[in-house]
DNA sequence: GCAAAAGTGTTTTCTTTACACCCATGC
DNA sequence: GCATGGGTGTAAAGAAAACACTTTTGC
């Protein structure tokens, strides 16, 4: 093996897929709070992919982490300090990015609800939270106005840089098999929740409706009761706040 | 942001832990077959960590995908050439690596039954396979020549170079999620097999004990009979051999 | 009272677990 | 026959699904 300083080296960059639950209080007393789920991303300003799309990121530096890099871009980006990382691939097709031989780690970053984080905190100008839903062949992000088209495990979509499309595809994928194996919603969700909070987000992201009684019944194990209560003044039973069983797995 | 070419740039290197079943014909032939988890290492011959343990990995280059260069070392340094690659984590500390800054994004790589893949097309002196078992709080490689401990999820072995004792311990976390929540372990297996070919490394892997009446009912779902046969004169029943199940999950 | 969502109970179905038993083989 | 692992059956226990019903609130 020759030295390693003979190899030419790629710049390393991190990306984050943001997600977090955006809970808007109903204004009709008769409605349910409504809750989506989000991701971050940003308008870009400058070439390459000038108006575009993507994904807060940044460069890494000598010395950092890779996840150190993810959330001090994230903060830079975003105003967000701290957030639950999930590494997901790293990105390397040579042709990736047109300045230059350009990889990306790219990790998934999940939040507490959302309001509680932005506005106040965000000294970003650039990022937004946008609405995002997965369909059978696309994903709808922004109501509509981000469309990714999936084909074969492939995301395309023209108003997303670089290969950020596939990223958030690949964040998506791995958000929801991190829900339904290891418990990962309760990362979404701030420390005291009522059922409806983990029930409807696990719905959404996992794509299929649970029974409510039978949705109790199968979390009961992972939660405790607390003897507070929820109650946005809307007209029916308030309910009560729980928080997540602190035992171990 | 300023010019992405003002930012300093680390190598990039893929490091490869490489599983197999390594299946030994039983001596006598009232035992079953002995099956034991492997994986690659290889012997230091230079410095840094000269005489010490690696695992096998190389320099990404310009022109390849990370994926790409980790299936080429490993077929440079191994001799092996089709893999199911399983991407763990980007290892990123920056003193990682003595000789300066190199980050490694890391592999799992799983092959059909090693003996189909050794001696014979191997090209590599230098690389080996090395038993490997999970203990509770150690793991256990080359029948105790090398011992990993592991505390709150941190992993320590001073016969293993770099940070390659914590990412066998990750990759290994990494195999059993998989093989518990993903029907990753048919990439260990030929393509026919015997209900025990099937059984003996998923309780390895899992470190749980299966009732075999329960276990083949479990499976039955995800695998096809066939009229093959295969007894390797041993005294007992013939086993059936069996499929992957054709339809998708 | 009424609508809406919170929360409980019951029955049915399916899956998991445990365990008893038969089958085919080489010696 | 006998030991060994391959393979089947069955019943109990537990989890998932379906559905009916009660509770508490604001108007």
């Amino acid at each position: 093996m020759n030295n390693y300083k003979d190899y030419e080296r790629p710049s390393v960059a991190a990306d984050i897929v943001t997600f977090g639950i955006d809970s808007e209080r109903a204004v009709n007393k008769r409605e349910l709070d409504s809750k989506m789920l989000k991701i971050l991303l940003i308008k870009r300003g400058e070439e390459p992919f000038k108006g575009q799309y993507s994904l807060p990121g940044g460069f890494l530096r000598p010395t950092e982490t890779i996840e150190e890099a993810a959330l001090r871009e994230l903060k830079e980006e975003t105003g967000i300090k701290t957030a639950t990382l999930i590494p997901l691939k790293t990105y390397s097709a040579p042709d990736r990015d047109p300045r230059g031989w350009i990889i990306s780690c790219a990790f998934a970053a999940l939040i507490p609800t959302i309001e509680t984080y932005t506005d106040a905190e965000s000294d970003a100008e650039s990022s937004f939270w946008v609405s995002i839903e997965m369909g059978t062949d696309e994903i709808n992000i922004a109501n509509g106005e981000i469309i990714i088209t999936i084909e074969n495990e492939k995301a395309y979509c023209d108003k997303l840089a670089f290969d950020h499309a596939q990223i958030i595809y690949d964040a998506y994928l791995k958000l929801k098999d991190e829900v339904v194996n290891h418990d990962i919603i309760f990362d979404l969700l701030p420390e005291y929740f009522t059922i409806a909070d983990l029930k409807i987000p696990y719905e959404m992201i996992t794509g299929k409706k649970e029974a409510a009684a039978n949705f109790r019944r199968k979390i009961s194990k992972k939660i405790e009761e607390t003897d507070m209560f929820d109650n946005g003044g809307a007209m029916h039973r308030p309910s009560k706040l729980y928080k997540r069983s602190s035992e171990q797995e």
